[in-house]
DNA sequence: ACCATAGATCAATTAGGGTTGATTGAAGAT
DNA sequence: ATCTTCAATCAACCCTAATTGATCTATGGT
């Protein structure tokens, strides 16, 4: 397929048209932290951003890594792929995978954000 | 029902288990992460959080402030205090909800470690 | 041209989690 | 004691997401 390479990279896309104008590293919508969240709620897909920690790594050798179905694995790296969360290369026959350290950075800014402001006392009860 | 004020905070009491000796902010093993992130992936559970974010509110305050059902929102309440995010207290006939901010600071420095430390070259494939 | 391998995709099934309405329990109020 | 209200729980249903095996495409080697 030709868009096999081609990085939809969801997050930064959406944020770039919600930031028309240069805005300064755009928080992050309740949306896109919500993508971001349900790619990563999954325990095969943490373990192979684990497996990314160090550095890109080729579909085959994820497999035997994580000793996952090359199906199984394809599946989740596309969701992975898809949130923003890792980015595919091409080179000769395989495809190596690499972590978007950025989108995960924007996410644990959003966490942040939400855990400021937020030991104030009880409204009372209407 | 008897327990229904005991906080099960399974996120501090696991950190405390694992950590018996004094270990300084415990950063938080892969499936605790996991267990706070399954939490955070629900669009009316975030909507919950942020309802949250300036100051305890009770129940039936949610209720109208997000329109949502009465059943529905005492399950999302439940997914969210039994992971660790919000703490419930009680007063009088009604219960008040607050957000746990530790627990989203620990996943947050989560997120932050996972990002560093990704931008090696390739290791070739075998 | 043919074959082998890497990896994506598809269709069918399965499993997990969310929704809904009714029921239950607990805490005031009368 | 009874009634009302707040909120948790339960059971049934529904829906989305994950799994599985097969198929398809692309790349490279012979």
């Amino acid at each position: 397929m030709v868009d096999r390479l081609v990085l939809a990279d969801p997050v930064f896309s959406t944020l770039e048209t919600t930031a028309p104008s240069g805005s300064k590293a755009e928080p992050l919508a309740e949306d896109q932290a919500q993508r971001l969240l349900r790619a990563l709620a999954e325990p095969i897909r943490l373990q192979v951003l684990a497996a990314l920690q160090n550095g890109e790594r080729c579909v085959c050798d994820l497999t035997s890594d994580l000793d996952l179905g090359q199906s199984k694995l394809s599946f989740h790296l596309k969701v992975l792929k898809e949130a923003g969360l890792i980015r595919a290369r091409q080179e000769g026959r395989w495809i190596y995978y690499g972590l978007e350290p950025a989108s995960l950075l924007l996410l644990r800014d959003w966490l942040g954000e939400l855990a400021v402001a937020c030991q104030s006392p009880a409204s009372p009860c209407s």
